[in-house]
DNA sequence: GTTAGGGTT
């Protein structure tokens, strides 16, 4: 990759970032910061203000989510006091178990592994002192009394839905106890899947070092890029992604004698679609079990689904949590946050403050105004104030490392984090939960195929999860902004994300695997316009034939990991010879999107930093020049990344991307070399750009005035997204994403000709096919019909020509 | 002429 084609277009001199340090936004409200059931204090409409605006309607009219009844009928409309006012501790029902009321009756150990001087049947040795340790601490997990009771049912059913709540010690012991009698049965293994990476391998070191086998043996885990398992292993923890991947190649889950699907009330798509297909492989197969474990709400809904299975039920247990709720909803929930927090600071005992918010934005403020209010302010047991740190998933892992560092000394520690601090990361010591009551969520429009993120209510789920990140070390207090009454009307559970996301790949996933989209069993069934639209989709793209068969090129797409545009761009390389750089950009775009990191204090920098990478023709081709740099620097990338204001975790996760696309691709039969002979620098851009015409084709836009481009699929007026490096004002683009912000923009464009998009799809590409005059004409003149060409010029719109 | 939260193969 050395032969000085490696940089695409001109790079640009630093002459050009002269344009002054101008901030957009800063803090620009994007949506009204209301509390539940505030009224709108203005006429102005908001999405926000109440519940009843986040009903989502099904194509028949059906309200699939939000509040039963009228805000206005639950809510008072006088105006709200500046100090918000907690009401008394309330006995919710829903948070009894959550704060770990529940009796539990105390049982004599029973026989499962646990009598002294054994010998660890895995490794034929005596167990470990630290067995020894751990198996006390195990005696005091509720699970522990409910052993047989877990055997038991087991045994009988081969549908076993269990609930348990933090702190009942199922995701560890559950798998163990059943992996002890039916880890070895027919030499076939028991996998657990996790919502989470992180999960997967931190409960799998767990439970290795609670059985007293080695990491990877008996134990282990599965995650993209990371295999510890062996011939040995008989308790698997995995990604549910990954697993179900691996029915693409074994659709009976044949390995597998028991699946445990762990955390299914968090409703992940991958959790959604293995429910569906491990449901059926109970009937099918003899020799299978499947056990779903989820907290406790809902749990009827699960049992009903899995033929009326059986429940195990098991409490939850860690330190007690007060619940305090407002007793009048607030009208900014911000600012009842900071109050809140000035509040606890300084009438509160001693304890580490924990805060949910939503964003880098709100975050960054809310930690400005805290440090600027309370920053020296003494409090109760804090005599020298606050220490606030921010907290979400694209901090620096530095910045991200301090929240676990106790604060300077005499200082309240004060947590202002995204739904990371949910489940994914805790922080031990936290005694009081700022909750307002709120989460960004994605919203999915199958119409126009665009998603988007919302704040949102959270779900009664979500709230009791947060309330409990309180109790983890010592008894705590959560202070809900909102309510009793509006807590009572939230959602039972997070509106599951198979409703409100693009099924393009599962549709592919389901029909390789010869199974009905528009017929499977799914928990809950997403709009049927949504399946539609990705059967649609996958046609044009040769994924299926008329028919609605696999075709032989599908087969091959269904094998990436990656959307079926990203899988078809990848297929098309090779014999265009640019298979290396469309292996890199392809990485890139699914594993590092968002690799430029722009802080808003030094945005113009950041700003510099990318037109050095730029190519004028494609952000694709600019991706491309960060990776291919990025490989070259790679013995000093973390320096090189901060110089460049790059994400390097981003980067990283691209490089193993690319390694596992190419190791695929390969295995295929595809060449993955790169034909360099014969191209010049333009001649490989155009072939690369041509891969992504092949695969991207329906994510193309024409421009309709100046500066202005209409999608071509759902006639969308859109503007280049200001991030873009492209300027060269083509005719037509292809995209990656349309998001909808201040205005509806394209980000990471790609100039291409028309002429290859009709080469692409010619069934897409028909002047018939569109609604949109102008894009008709376009086509028409590209394909040479005329159909469309006149009514097209009568409506006098194409002022840019 | 800008702001995308949390996951995953």
């Amino acid at each position: 990759m050395s032969n000085g084609n490696d940089r695409w277009s001109a790079l640009k001199g630093d002459s050009q970032g002269s344009d002054g340090g101008r901030r957009y936004g800063g803090y620009s409200k994007q949506y009204n910061r209301k509390g539940y059931g505030s009224r709108q204090s203005s006429g102005s409409e908001s999405r926000y203000n109440s519940w009843d605006r986040y009903q989502v309607k099904t194509e028949d009219g059906e309200v699939l989510r939000g509040s039963q009844g009228s805000s206005d009928r639950r809510y008072s409309n006088r105006v709200i006091e500046t100090k918000p006012r907690w009401s008394r501790f309330s006995d919710n029902q829903k948070d009894r178990a959550a704060r770990g009321d529940e009796p539990q009756v105390l049982r004599k150990d029973l026989d499962v592994g646990d009598g002294k001087g054994e010998l660890n049947p895995f490794t034929g040795r005596s167990f470990s002192r630290n067995y020894y340790r751990l198996l006390e601490l195990r005696k005091k997990l509720p699970i522990y009394n409910h052993r047989d009771e877990v055997l038991k049912i087991v045994g009988e059913n081969k549908f076993v839905v269990l609930v348990g709540d933090t702190g009942s010690g199922k995701t560890t012991q559950v798998p163990q106890i059943l992996s002890m009698k039916y880890g070895k049965e027919n030499n076939k293994l028991i996998a657990c899947t996790q919502p989470r990476r992180i999960a997967a391998v931190t409960v799998a070191q767990r439970v290795a070092e609670e059985m007293d086998v080695r990491l990877g043996d008996e134990v282990g885990y599965s995650i993209r890029y990371e295999d510890e398992t062996s011939s040995r292993t008989i308790l698997k923890y995995c990604t549910d992604g990954l697993l179900l991947r691996e029915s693409v190649t074994d659709p009976l889950f044949s390995k597998y004698s028991m699946i445990i699907i762990d955390e299914a009330h968090e409703r992940t798509i991958s959790t959604d679609i293995l429910m569906g297909m491990l449901k059926q492989v109970v009937f099918e197969r003899e020799d299978f079990r499947l056990v779903v474990m989820s907290a406790t709400l809902d749990a009827e809904k699960l049992q009903k689904y899995f033929n009326n299975a059986p429940l195990i039920s098991i409490p939850g247990r860690m330190y007690p949590v007060e619940i305090k709720y407002l007793e009048e909803p607030v009208e900014d929930y911000l600012q009842a946050t900071i109050e809140a927090i000035s509040q606890i600071h300084k009438e509160e005992p001693a304890g580490d403050i924990l805060v949910f918010l939503n964003g880098e934005d709100e975050i960054s403020t809310a930690v400005k105004d805290l440090e600027e209010s309370l920053g020296s302010v003494p409090g109760e047991g804090h005599p020298s104030g606050v220490h606030v740190l921010p907290l979400f998933s694209s901090l620096p892992s530095n910045a991200i490392q301090k929240v676990f560092e106790d604060p300077p000394k005499n200082k309240r520690k004060i947590v202002i984090a995204t739904n990371v601090a949910e489940t994914s990361i805790t922080i031990d010591g936290i005694v009081y939960v700022v909750d307002p009551g709120f989460s960004k969520q994605k919203v999915y429009n199958p119409r126009n195929r665009v998603e988007s993120l919302q704040v949102a209510p959270v779900s009664a789920a979500s709230a009791v999860q947060r309330s409990g990140r309180a109790g983890r070390t010592r008894a705590g207090v959560t202070y809900r902004l909102y309510t009793e009454d509006a807590f009572e009307g939230l959602t039972a559970m997070t509106y599951p994300e198979i409703l409100r996301s693009n099924l393009n790949s599962v549709v592919l996933q389901l029909r390789t695997l010869s199974m009905n989209p528009v017929e499977f069993d799914f928990l809950d069934p997403p709009p049927p316009e949504t399946v539609m639209r990705a059967l649609e989709c996958l046609l044009y793209l040769g994924a299926l034939d008329q028919t609605g068969q696999v075709t032989k090129f599908g087969k091959a797409m269904s094998v990436f990991p990656l959307d079926p545009e990203l899988s078809r761009t990848l297929l098309a390389a090779p014999e265009l010879g640019v298979a290396q750089e469309v292996l890199a950009i392809v990485a890139m775009v699914s594993a590092a999107p968002n690799c430029f990191v722009r802080p808003l204090n030094k945005a113009r920098e950041a700003d510099q930093a990318k037109r050095r990478f730029e190519a004028e023709e494609s952000d694709h081709l600019t991706l491309l020049n960060v990776y291919t740099e990025y490989m070259i620097h790679n013995n000093s990338s973390q320096q090189w990344c901060w110089e460049n204001f790059l994400n390097e975790r981003a980067l990283q996760s691209a490089a193993k991307a690319k390694e596992q696309l190419e190791r695929l691709l390969e295995q295929q039969g595809y060449s993955t070399k790169s034909k360099r002979i014969g191209f010049d620098y333009y001649g490989q851009s155009i072939a690369i750009r041509k891969a992504i015409a092949q695969g991207n084709f329906m994510f193309s836009a024409v421009e309709c005035k100046r500066a202005t481009y209409l999608t071509t699929k759902d006639n969308v007026e859109v503007k280049l997204h200001p991030s873009s490096g492209v300027r060269t004002r083509p005719t037509w683009l292809i995209y990656n994403e349309l998001v909808i912000t201040t205005k509806a923009f394209i980000r990471t464009v790609t100039q291409v000709e028309g002429g290859w998009l009709l080469e692409s799809s010619p069934n897409y590409f028909t002047p018939d096919h569109f609604t949109n005059d102008i894009v008709s004409y376009e086509i028409a003149k590209l394909t040479g019909e005329r159909k469309k060409s006149r009514s097209a010029m009568n409506t006098n719109l194409r002022q840019a020509y």
